[in-house]
DNA sequence: TTTCGTGCAAAGGTTTTGCACCGCA
DNA sequence: TGCGGTGCAAAACCTTTGCACGAAA
């Protein structure tokens, strides 16, 4: 599924609410594929789309990463360095990504397997609670940071 | 181990890094450990602060959280509602505590398992990556909340 | 005296909101 | 015309910081 699918489906996704795909939406919604690894503040969102339509403003950004929010097209998370980060959602989505952010580097890495899925069963089970969604990071240091003292690697954007 | 030998053990951690437990960071220690379970704001504790020292300013409450979070005395978190959260970490934190947050009441519930050490060691192993911290958060709903089609409970602080 | 901790107010940074305007049905 | 969407600036919000003062070693 290319950009332009992909485009295509939100599109639809939109028009079925109600809302339009402006061309200050399907410029933020590009950036965003395009950048689909890199847990993008509004901010870099904002810069980034700036570069493809100059005449965006802020308020645009961010009242357009709170409608896909709640459409749930992209994710809203927090890794607690004070801004918020988006993650566009693709359709295999139902297995959320996990991440490692590792102290000394600050490095943002993902995980794509999905390790909970028992988890979630026997939560349902024993709690009466059904998951939609979960959220699972792991903070620590990667071994060679640690062996050479000094951060190893970068991965997408770094965290403070 | 009661309140008063918890506050007499963190004294000691303190003591140790070369600071004092002041009036005002004995209070702040005695909310959270009185509202353990209750993911308190900022403001909150200042507010319930506040009660037992009207004096004390919401200046020294962050500095004191921020002291707190960085001897790993309290846990720094983030739900997402734009406000950092605190927890007190007690003795046997190895385990860290997971959430259950309920899309329709609110309720922030806390599960005390530890459900991860496989997967941390899988990680070692795998990634290269050793883990000290990792958090865990299910969102979702309670079917008591799903078949009333309303509030169910709310456990602690509820969050937007 | 020196140092650490404090209260207050101001500043900082991120996000939201009010408002006038614009384009499309 | 009506309405959703936009840009801009102002506001709101949480958190941090500068500074003068105070208490304790």
């Amino acid at each position: 599924m290319d950009i332009v699918e992909q485009i295509d489906k939100i599109n639809r996704q939109l028009t079925v609410k109600g809302y339009k795909l402006t061309p200050q939406r399907e410029i933020t919604l590009k950036v965003l594929l395009e950048n689909e690894k890199d847990h993008l503040s509004a901010e870099d969102v904002f810069m980034l789309v700036k570069q493809k339509f100059p005449d965006i403003g802020l308020a645009t950004v961010y009242r357009t990463l709170e409608l896909l929010s709640e459409l749930h097209i992209v994710q809203k998370m927090n890794f607690g360095d004070g801004v918020a980060r988006f993650d566009l959602r693709m359709e295999g989505h139902d297995h959320m990504h996990h991440h490692l952010v590792c102290k000394v580097c600050g490095a943002l890495e993902e995980i794509e397997e999905d390790w909970l899925t028992d988890l979630e069963q026997k939560i349902a089970r024993e709690y009466g609670f059904q998951v939609t969604d979960h959220r699972l990071d792991f903070r620590g240091v990667y071994q060679t940071c640690k062996n050479n003292n000094k951060p190893c690697k970068r991965v997408g954007k770094a965290v403070s």
